[in-house]
DNA sequence: CTCATATCAGCTTAACTGAAATTG
DNA sequence: CCAATTTCAGTTGAGCTGATATGA
């Protein structure tokens, strides 16, 4: 019994994390350069996620957005807020649920999204610096099957 | 012209989005459920990660640490407080630099990240449904890539 | 003197729980 | 009555900046 950690495998590569902490890990240092790039923006990494996720959407209530980032409604409503008052959001009542309201992105919402991009196109490069284009390919497919679970 | 959004490529199984979004998105769902999971537990998911880099590393100092995980030395020194607190971590002066304060995980800092792990062995299966061995396999090679330029 | 380390203080963001109103 | 949506209120966790002390 040779074992002295009950991780995965002992791998030298990496792979000794469990994907949980691989995860959190590789997030870790995409927070740390969004949040330095977008500091003179009006809106946050977690806002401007949402409203990628509205542009993808195109309509979605307040608590489809919550089920699609794990979090409570309540935060949810926290979140939108901001961007409700900066206009990069909107919302018309559900005409068969008054009590559904149906947010959108704005027009404005759509420029943040562009200008928000405009200032960060070099964090996916410095990432994956000295990835191949398949290696690419392949990483963004296979978070993109697990993300896409929760759509 | 009929590109209609800015993003990487508009194939159809998620690599629409950009990395650090896709990043985000996975993380939000390996965060909820370690959340959850560890609800009971004295220590958080980032202070528990924080004893993994530990056990990994073998020592430490706090600034190591900060660098490692992209934060800054301040609220890596809040984060390990708790961790001194409930004597998960140790500490002793560097020989050569008195300033330094080398960091250990003790036996039950051990102890705690063996019962963290005894309580989240679904999420890893959960969140990889559906995946080969082989996919496994390559997704966490390419995030330790990611992850191990930090070390 | 300068640089790195460590830490105190105060602030903000983004999550949580609990409770309440409204609609179908 | 019940379930889902939205929101108010209060709390916590985990980042940040600024300032300070100390040692190599």
């Amino acid at each position: 019994m040779t074992r002295d950690r009950e991780d995965t495998q002992a791998t030298p590569d990496g792979t000794a994390l469990t994907l949980p902490h691989l995860v959190k890990w590789v997030e870790m240092a995409v927070r740390a350069r969004t949040e330095r790039a977008l500091r003179d923006l009006p809106v946050s990494g977690t806002q401007l996620f949402v409203l990628v996720l509205l542009r993808e959407r195109g309509e979605a209530t307040s608590a489809d957005l919550a089920r699609m980032m794990h979090i409570t409604p309540q935060a949810m409503t926290t979140l939108i807020g901001p961007l409700r008052d900066g206009g990069y959001i909107d919302r018309r009542v559900d005409t068969t649920h008054a009590r559904r309201l149906l947010l959108r992105l704005t027009p404005d919402g759509a420029a943040m999204i562009r200008q928000a991009r405009s200032l960060t196109p070099a964090i996916e490069d410095d990432l994956l610096d000295g990835f191949t284009d398949e290696e690419r390919v392949v990483l963004k497919k296979l978070l993109g099957r697990i993300a896409r679970r929760f759509e």
